[in-house]
DNA sequence: AGGGAAATAGACAAACCTGTCTGTATATGG
DNA sequence: CCATATACAGACAGGTTTGTCTATTTCCCT
């Protein structure tokens, strides 16, 4: 069962995700998520609060479902980080989180909408960034690359453009073009 | 010598792009730029119409900035398209655009503050990011590409990668990773 | 069943938003 | 040099924003 914190966090997730950090209102999410005003600010000393929480959330979402279509895809290090690349074409094509259609990168959006980088919501977009890229780089490594490091960090930046590119462009097969690199990149 | 809609455009392109388009008020662009709210409306209908002047004064700017950047680079068609991510480290790092700091993509933010794929800001920024792969594709051909279309897509998705990693993370050496991958597509 | 914590509805303040309107001033071209 | 177009300042309407406050109700735990 959830508590009115989560179901707040959770709406507000939805809402900021599919219409914008500055142009969801706080009254909006309220009416959706069906709770007081008062509940909200007792919870949270702010809307930046509340987005931070949200962004959390989609932080540790985002990465459990990533991590568990990869490993479930299969136990070969360079399976398993082409696998990430399939994944995305699911998420692009809005068949990864249920009622979520697919929006972009909910922390490029943040980190867009946030420019300075000092700002705390920009840091959180780039701190999940970097947690992606933690992710990939022992695989990298186990998959045997010369430079696990650099490979990972490549591989982190193609996932980058495939995202703006399907956002952008309307073009879920973009997966399909950063997947085709990332095999000429990682050791066979 | 300027007109008051080029004053006016100029002045809410650089306000857009530092500070978000939502989040920056008409008002703002109006004292900035010295100009009354009825010569605004007089040459707009909405804010929504100044935001798609501004982005296509952008769309000129940017690629005028980033043809001329790689054409003077080199003749050679692999060197150009190498120079591409020269010039966007240029852009990264806050030397490309006299008096615009380094805040991302004005498109890809445009695309992610106007979520619906059918919204006219939204297209606009699409239409931007289709130029783009449009300019490199004969030059892939010249390149002596296999796919020039395929490696175009390639080309443009790394560069993609390399903005949203630059803004994100505050990474401008993300050319470089992008440009050794590009290295490795483009035939020698 | 009763006491305390938590959530509720709704009013409110103060600031902001976009877009309209009025009346005045400036500048340019014939 | 005057007529016309253009831009000006500033008020205004009507709506929205975040955050605070009060007074009431609901829920849970012992």
């Amino acid at each position: 069962m959830q508590s009115r914190r989560d179901e707040l966090v959770d709406t507000a997730l939805r809402l900021f995700y599919t219409r914008g950090f500055n142009a969801t209102g706080i009254d909006k999410i309220l009416a959706e998520a069906g709770v007081a005003k008062m509940t909200l600010y007792k919870h949270f000393r702010s809307k930046e609060e509340l987005i931070l929480a949200a962004l959390n959330r989609r932080d540790e979402q985002f990465r459990n479902w990533l991590m568990s279509e990869m490993e479930k895809a299969s136990p070969n290090p360079r399976e398993r980080l082409l696998a990430m690349f399939d994944a995305l074409e699911e998420w692009f094509n809005g068949r990864a989180f249920k009622g979520l259609g697919f929006n972009g990168c909910a922390f490029i959006n943040a980190a867009s909408e946030f420019g300075d980088h000092q700002h705390p919501i920009h840091r959180t977009a780039a701190e999940h960034k970097q947690r992606i890229v933690d992710y990939l780089e022992p695989l990298c490594r186990q998959a045997g690359a010369e430079d696990p490091v650099a490979l990972a960090e490549q591989l982190a930046l193609l996932k980058e453009g495939a995202i703006a590119t399907a956002q952008v462009r309307g073009m879920p097969a973009a997966s399909r073009t950063a997947k085709a690199i990332a095999a000429t990149l990682i050791p066979a």
